[in-house]
DNA sequence: TTAATTCTGGAACAAACAGTCAAGAAAGGA
DNA sequence: TCCTTTCTTGACTGTTTGTTCCAGAATTAA
């Protein structure tokens, strides 16, 4: 066995994100992989498995990373609603890089099981994070009180898809900085 | 040569679509084709040219058919919010099937130029048909003034695509529904 | 009917694919 | 130094890919 140390195992993985990131799973060959990752076939292989382990990594990687950021950005702030807007600056700020997550569901939406474990598993610490966020804004009356907090969620979670997906079809800047506004007037109590 | 007739190629087509759509271009196969479309392998050939012609020859067969029915939709009432209510409930009741203007937006970006002239193609007739719409709803005062028509329009089609992705990530019927309650709301004048 | 056309099925092709094998270079510890 | 472990390299295997070729069945036109 040959595997390759811990140090550069995460950078590896890291390089491999970027590519699955860009060309999905079906996309990506193996060549791609280890010319990205500038490791043997071999260290890959033993390092890894195979390529579906891979890449069910690099998606667990992304998500986890992610999330993190999402968090990061939602209590980042004294006001909640202030939080959310900077989650939702933060994705506009890197939409120019597609998002494996999204990219990942397109591809294979529920038909691998272990690729939803790990979608859900992220989806449920972001929820965890957020639902917090969302009451506190709603307290604050920032948040309008006629949307449970799992239905802003939603929204917000499906606003910031909506973003990336305009950002990949080769939207501008401007354009997913008023998505962002627009998504978060949606919020707003009248 | 040996083309099929002209009738049963857009049926053809139609089953391509359906291939592509739940799989992709890279996740589909030749097999996989021709078993779906039920024709040989040398009449696809012949008919269609090749792979990636038959894929974007889909692609625009599917972008066409989606921006009537959205259009549709939104000139099917008298007050223009209820035809983008319309187009959007529309949205939702299907959105379990894949949609392939998403996947092929996820799959390549703005990697073929060719495809993206068929997405900027059908982007544009949806377009033209919704701003007057929007202007209608918005002197109407059902859409806020803050936000440019095309600033709407943009979220709407944001939107849309958000709800797609929620499908497909496993949303139910009432999730999706609240999406576009939420998106709707956005618009709204205070 | 006959003849031409249209379509199918299977075989074949080169290229690309994921994954394996084995030999050796590099590095580390004794 | 020698030996062991860690990593790289390139060649190799078997499968699958997209595509083409060809012989014949089915359909259509005359």
């Amino acid at each position: 066995m040959a595997r390759i140390k811990e140090f550069d195992r995460d950078k590896a993985l890291d390089l491999a994100m970027g590519v699955f990131r860009e060309h999905g799973f079906d996309g990506t060959s193996t060549e791609m992989l280890v010319k990205a990752m500038k490791i043997g076939r071999q260290s890959l292989y033993d390092t890894f498995g195979d390529k579906w382990a891979l890449y069910r990594l690099a998606v667990e990687r992304y998500a986890t990373a992610e999330t993190e950021a999402h968090i990061r950005e939602l209590r980042g702030s004294e006001r909640a609603i202030e939080g959310i807007s900077a989650m939702m600056d933060r994705v506009v700020a890197e939409a120019d890089r597609a998002c494996l997550g999204v990219n990942s569901i397109c591809e294979f939406g529920q038909s691998r099981p272990d690729l939803t474990e790990v979608h859900l598993a992220a989806d449920h610490r972001l929820r965890h994070a957020a639902r917090e966020c969302v009451r506190q804004a709603q307290d604050a009356g920032d948040v309008d009180r006629s949307a449970s907090e799992d239905a802003v969620i939603d929204f917000l979670i499906a606003s910031i898809a909506g973003i990336r997906i305009a950002a990949r079809g080769g939207a501008g800047q401007e354009a997913l900085q008023s998505l962002g506004r627009l998504a978060l007037r949606a919020l707003m109590p009248r």
